[in-house]
DNA sequence: CAAAATTTACCTACCGTTCAGTATAAAATT
DNA sequence: AATTTTATACTGAACGGTAGGTAAATTTTG
């Protein structure tokens, strides 16, 4: 006899299997969990994995992939919109900030992709787009010094770099924490201080 | 017949294994690296490493130890000195930067001990050592501001975090090239852009 | 010679992966 | 319409290999 209030579909298992994932590798990375951890928190065996993800680096790669279309998009996008260099910077990093409060897990799991241990061929990929990520943060600001929103003498190229390094991290903060510590005041804080600097 | 060319003493022995762990920890991360890798590049057997350091935790955990006095122990002589605050976060940010270019091995497993995976029970001694550099930096600031030196609307607390984001920021930019990037001129120039502000 | 340092040989547990198969349902053939 | 074929979704059991770890024997050192 068999069940048929169990109602099994290929999305779900699929799905499931990918949150299971994502919420291990990001607790204690590639090498610190197993397909036999993945097949038991996702509720399924080992084959079926297999059967969607093909290896252990192909659930890997799909996980990354996901990660850079949904963090990424929004970047490119903003930096076409028309508002002071300085509101981008902020709308960015509340845009970055929602992500992580949102989607913790997937996150946690996509910021251990910057840590220096990272010859996974995955990451080939990821590289590139935070490249581009570094990239838009350059052109925004040197926009900024061009009509004067910045100091003459900022040196954008720096500039992104200190910016990218407290986005980072502030999510890992987040991430290391129970409670909400990025909120969108905290975003305009911190584009506030790079702006004016401390000594004002 | 033996090759007395080859002395060999218990000191070195330990401080190859030592190294040897530290360089593969660095690249791989803890659960990437097995005890066999480890006995390959030190030269010498796998019970020999646990002659020495009793486990695979043991070795990472003598690593943790070391790290934590050759990074943090300037730190509190730092604060003591007699300069302007800012001067003191130039020169903070010159030794650590020093420490990155001279022990880049060493460095770069320190470094991983700031990801988020971090279940491991070596860690709660690094996380103390942190939050003590983290309360060094805010008494710096802090003091900056009552002697004048710093904005009166400064939020030292904010402050501190950003400057510990954008150290940990750069250093992992350094570990990640070959060419030296974190010089002494960088260091001043951060702490400038920081202090300055974008907009003049 | 005794103590310290190091090795040989081996253990069990678990790793990622695959094989050979099965229940179900839709599609094709008769 | 009944039967056969094909495709999908999934599983139990086992593979070769490597993991961390150790008891006992041997070599080196003082």
């Amino acid at each position: 006899m068999h069940n048929h209030l169990e109602t099994k579909n290929s999305h779900d298992t699929k799905e499931n299997i990918f949150l299971a994932a994502a919420h291990l590798f990001a607790k204690r990375g590639y090498n610190g969990v197993s397909m036999r951890e993945i097949s038991e928190k996702s509720g399924v065996t080992k084959p079926t994995i297999y059967y969607y993800f093909g290896s252990k680096e192909g659930i890997y790669h799909e996980l990354v992939d996901t990660g850079i279309q949904h963090v990424f998009s929004s970047f490119e996008t903003i930096l076409k919109d028309k508002m002071p260099a300085k509101d981008k910077l902020v709308v960015m990093t509340k845009k970055l900030f929602q992500f992580a409060v949102d989607y913790p897990e997937f996150a946690k799991f996509f910021m251990t992709l910057v840590t220096p241990f990272t010859d996974n061929a995955a990451l080939v990929k990821f590289k590139k787009e935070a490249e581009k990520r570094g990239r838009i943060l350059v052109t925004i600001i040197r926009t900024g010094i061009e009509s004067g929103e910045f100091g003459a003498s900022a040196n954008p190229e720096l500039a992104a770099k200190i910016i990218g390094g407290v986005w980072q991290h502030f999510i890992w903060q987040q991430l290391a924490s129970q409670k909400k510590i990025l909120t969108d005041e905290l975003a305009q804080e911190i584009i506030e201080i790079l702006f004016k600097g401390l000594n004002e």
